[in-house]
DNA sequence: CAAAAATTTGAAAACGTTTTCATAATCAGC
DNA sequence: GCTGATTATGAAAACGTTTTCAAATTTTTG
């Protein structure tokens, strides 16, 4: 009735579970005749190796642990699925785990590792004071993903921030805007500093200060909020870059609520390209993350790090891609 | 310079391996004075249980397998929370799987159970087929979340469905409406079915049939997509349920774009209250969905299923509520 | 205080793999 | 046909737990 093990595999073919394993795992060193009647005997017992013994005996476990601190909302999911993808791919399995809501979240963490829980960590955003302590004592293989983490050895890959931010200004340069605002994402986090700064360095090449900035964070109500104040600005910006698009999207109906007509009395931009952007109305300018290929490159530097914990893994920069849609235009005077 | 075990600890506290298990899983049944002493040991060397060991002698994963086919845009993250949450409150850690992708999920899936991967399963929507062929074999613990499965012996935790597409009927007729369309969601899938049915329910009780049906999916195109045909109908309703809120965003924006005024050109509803919603010019009217409820409640049946296979666990309606904004008012004239 | 009962502990087996080491079988070269 | 190299296999140990069974200790009881 219990599920077939390596040792019954291996009575049915007539050798040894040493040979059964060689078969499974190095096919080229046994004997082709054996290795035929091996794989006739698993498929008749339908043998599927045990994934404990095999850790047991590895010392290892074939999973990721993926971190989030982050609320989800934002396009952490679609990163996910490219992160499951690759995975899968190279045979590794995905764990879950949301460290926000835990306040035993450290000990939990360094226990992941310690248990062989998981081969290498996925994190995203966030998370400094826990990881540092934890890398102190252990070499482990540990990714970051959409942010930096400072002053912490770990590899991180992100959309350059920084070239789409600035790619942003210009676009509204080119349309004859001179005065440009931005309302900031989370500057605790590297994102939200790279996409200020870029920002910032653009207008400045161009011989322009800024004429608002708004700090808020990655959410429709900071969009709201950051709508409240330009209203009552007495020298109102005629463009706004706003950090995602979810805030663009907050600003945008909370200023025609108002009767603010977007783009005719102000132009605004987002950051993401989520799903939505493209169907709003009005359809909104934004940048492009590649979301599904940042979870695909996190793997991959996992992996190899997983591979090889000395390995000089660089920090991957993806760009992203300005979308001009129907959000923006010339400043109406 | 490896890990301490079991056996590390036991040497310290001068005591036998088993009794250094029992004081961690039982430590009712050890005496006060040797369990302190080994609670100390295991404070002093900073002992872990690990968990390939542990799982290869309990022959369970202490892992819930989340599998998902759905595009994961809608609200899966905001689930995926509570699942998360849940599980690791009761010691579970959730591996994720998205199997639309991988052509040879079905034998993976069979693999993940009889591996020992997972001690059971939770499925977003779907995945009809492959679960039959699994339970027969064997009788593993399934959940499914948001989706009914068709003919297997699954419980399931939904929203009510039926009763909330009847409430945003109701509310429309309150306001006077008489023609109302409707843009399914995806009729395979048993939701699209029950709010199209709770629909078409409560408008029979009122004496009305259905101005418009319009058979889409659960996404933005679709909304963009029927807001196209109603633009070319002859007798529009007055009135849309769009089965999602993404869809009545997709519906709204296009509408918009041909100048139609909603709502005093035309009401629209949604359904699942994502965090936009509020923040979308108009504001949606929508049915809010306990989404974070339903990852919990998914888990507490999983569990108890787990626990006793043979229990006979009831499926779980949550209710929805509906919630008034802008995006619905009387009908033109 | 002896006997019975209850409590506490340890030795050893088991969970299902992989791998080292040694041995047996095969092959090439002459 | 013999030697040396090569290839193919098996026995046994190891990975780190938990649990059964029995033994040893303590407590209770008459």
């Amino acid at each position: 009735m219990s599920n077939p093990k390596l040792t019954d595999v291996a009575r049915l073919a007539g050798v040894s579970p040493a040979t059964v394993s060689r078969a499974i795992n190095q096919p080229a060193i046994v004997n082709a005749k054996t290795l035929e009647r091996i794989q006739l005997a698993i498929q008749q017992i339908g043998y599927e190796t045990n994934t404990a013994g095999r850790n047991l005996r590895l010392r290892r476990s074939d999973a990721l642990l993926v971190m989030i601190s982050d609320a989800p909302s934002r396009f952490f999911s679609q990163i996910l699925m490219g992160v499951e993808a690759e995975a899968s791919e190279a045979g590794y399995n995905v764990l879950v785990s949301n460290t926000q809501e835990n306040p035993e979240r450290g000990r939990r963490l360094y226990a992941s590792i310690q248990q062989s829980l998981a081969d290498g960590i996925l994190t995203f955003g966030g998370h400094n004071q826990e990881l540092g302590d934890l890398i102190k004592n252990h070499p482990i293989p540990i990714v970051g993903v959409n942010e930096h983490l400072e002053d912490l050895p770990v590899p991180v890959t992100t959309v350059n921030n920084l070239d789409a931010s600035r790619a942003i200004v210009r676009h509204l340069l080119e349309l004859g805007h001179r005065k440009i605002g931005h309302v900031t994402g989370t500057t605790t986090l590297s994102s939200g500093r790279d996409r200020l700064e870029g920002f910032l360095s653009e207008l400045q090449q161009a011989g322009l200060a800024p004429t608002w900035i708004c700090n808020k964070h990655y959410n429709v109500e900071s969009g709201r909020e950051a709508a409240e104040e330009w209203l009552h600005l007495t020298d109102r910006p005629t463009a706004v870059f706003c950090s995602c698009d979810e805030t663009a999207f907050g600003f945008i109906a909370a200023l025609q609520r108002k009767g603010i007509r977007v783009p005719a009395d102000v132009s605004v931009v987002g950051f993401d390209d989520i799903p939505l952007a493209d169907h709003y109305c009005p359809a909104l300018t934004t940048i492009r993350q590649p979301q599904r290929e940042l979870g695909v490159t996190a793997v991959r530097m996992l992996l190899e790090r997983i591979h090889d914990v000395e390995a000089d893994i660089p920090n991957q920069r993806l760009s992203g891609e300005l979308i001009v849609r129907e959000s923006t235009g010339p400043p109406a005077n």
